[in-house]
DNA sequence: CTGAAAGCGCTTACAG
DNA sequence: CTGAAAGCGCTTACAG
């Protein structure tokens, strides 16, 4: 049998009432009294109902997340990171996948609906989310973790896409190169056009330019990457270092060098964006620009927390900075004879 | 403001005992009242609240999963299971995570505590939990997730180590490998046993025996893998093929295998086990055991919905059988000259 | 410092 | 077929 607050009174001989109040902490609780209530809280192992508090209080103390999927590799940075706030912080985190489409859409705005939770967290969310009405009527707080650099329709956390592809022209160069390629992600992901962009601006800052011809369009998986490499080899201008707009690519960038027989780094450096678990464990171990996701999840549950607590939302979308990890992939070309 | 079942009931002029009907398909109403009191429903986007209906039913619908961290690569997967099939089934998943230690486990005991959720999935628990006292008074219907091979504390999925080992040592010796050297996973992990017992009754069906100088310990890391096949190399026996006990390892064994100048697979063929993302992007991709992890959190899920809806817990440990992926790490021995 | 009562938003016997 | 009332387990004015 469960022991609720009205078998804790009754032994305390007090009200709910008190037995409520010695809970919550207010003031104006006899110490003796309080002393004794706390004994048959201890005695008893009581704990309140969660369901019980929310219905009166009006709040879950969970925090909702809709992510698009679990599966991918970054995801579980991202989710450990906001995992570890909330948990610090007594909230529960209740989580949502996309991954079935409409369907999930449904059962996850039902939920919304029903006050299942106190605010939301929105990883990447499918364009359908940013129009469900029930997010917008709801007065829901809610902040957009989202790498893709649209516009953010909610409060958001990203990270600085622009000045990482910056970071990766800058130690290309550094470290001798001067003939740059790059295999981006798929046209139209803001992302991609961010690390284009800073790209651009190292190589400018340094005085020099991109060959456009040097600069293929990939779609973030290794095939596109390997192909990329393939296509420049046989038909484009020389090379010796390429930019892939994440690991995965990098990846079929260093298949397609391996198998065209260039060393790498050597002949040609390569550096890679995301640094997945993957980029420490390919041949050679891959030079990447870290994004910070871990942190990027801290970050946004600590900012719903604080709009829970009354904080008015940042206008401003928050970033966090990327980092560049040196591995074996770049490093200094083969002296030229 | 938010509408509830009195706003309903009060504009469909009826009782708050009607609303609750419909809403519940009950039978025994009359066919216009249900039909005007849905109207009402859909005009005003009315859904009833999570957390009312939680305290009058005494249920949440919402089930509870409890995770060691979820950066491990292969535990994607098992959530993606789960939260297919609780989402189709219109659950909730309360994520919680162990990664902070005890406090963790306080927080998380509490909201058991709390009846915060119907039903509890235990990916891999920490010892502790299994004497979680709250877990067993509570009578709370628990399933985990298990594929360490420990004697299991509560109903429980898990995959075939055993079965896994042997077909590893099958494919090698199938693939004309005579000298079978293994890396295995921590000494006193029950996966550890399993995988190596598996490995001798492959071998030992073929009517071969294993040399047990060809037998090291790791610890699941790529580094074990190295150091192990570069001790091997430099004071055991010869081998020409290595079952490495996770992916991990067979990445360090590949490593290694590179540093010493040993082709794979002509050289030696490696084989891992688990085939998380990596394996596929090693060089050469990884042939290994897969592991049915998403199975395993599909079935968890299905299992412990099953407890929900008043099925008895099955005795035995639900096995999900392991399959062989091969890709480029086994293959044809060079011939011999 | 303390308690009786109402209320949070539902469901469920019970009575009609 | 329908509704009034009690109950789920708490919190919170309000009164003393």
């Amino acid at each position: 049998m469960r022991v609720t607050i009205a078998e804790v009174a009754r032994r305390a001989r007090v009200s709910k009432t008190t037995v409520s109040r010695v809970l919550n902490n207010k003031a104006d609780v006899d110490a003796a009294t309080a002393v004794r209530v706390r004994e048959v809280i201890a005695a008893t192992g009581y704990i309140p109902s969660a369901g019980a508090v929310g219905l009166a209080r009006g709040v879950t103390r969970t925090v909702g997340m809709l992510v698009p999927g679990v599966t991918w590799p970054w995801m579980g940075e991202v989710l450990q990171g906001v995992a570890d706030v909330l948990e610090a912080k007594g909230y529960g985190l209740l989580l949502s996948t996309a991954s079935r489409g409409a369907d999930s859409l449904d059962g996850f705005s039902r939920r919304v609906s029903a006050k299942a939770f106190d605010g939301l967290l929105l990883v990447e969310p499918p364009d359908a989310v940013r129009h469900l009405r029930v997010l917008h009527d709801s007065g829901l707080p809610v902040v957009m973790i989202d790498d893709r650099g649209r516009r953010p329709a909610f409060p958001s956390v990203g990270t600085d896409n622009r000045r990482g592809g910056a970071a990766a022209a800058r130690h290309l160069l550094d470290t001798g190169r001067t003939r740059l390629a790059t295999v981006t992600g798929p046209h139209g992901f803001g992302c991609t056009s961010d690390r284009l962009n800073g790209f651009h601006d190292g190589v400018r800052e340094a005085g020099l330019a991109l060959d456009p011809r040097l600069i293929i369009e990939g779609d973030f998986t290794s095939e596109s990457g390997e192909a990329a490499i393939l296509q420049l080899l046989a038909t484009g201008p020389e090379f010796d270092a390429v930019f892939a707009h994440n690991d995965l690519t990098a990846a079929g960038v260093l298949a397609g060098l391996r198998k065209a027989g260039r060393a790498v780094p050597e002949d040609v450096a390569v550096i890679g964006f995301d640094d997945v678990p993957l980029a420490a464990h390919t041949q050679p171990p891959l030079t990447t620009i870290h994004q910070p996701l871990r942190e990027m999840g801290e970050s946004a549950a600590r900012q719903l927390l604080a709009q829970l607590a009354g904080a008015p939302p940042p206008e401003a979308p928050v970033i966090v900075p990327t980092s560049l990890v040196v591995r074996e992939s770049t490093g200094a070309p083969r002296t030229a004879g």
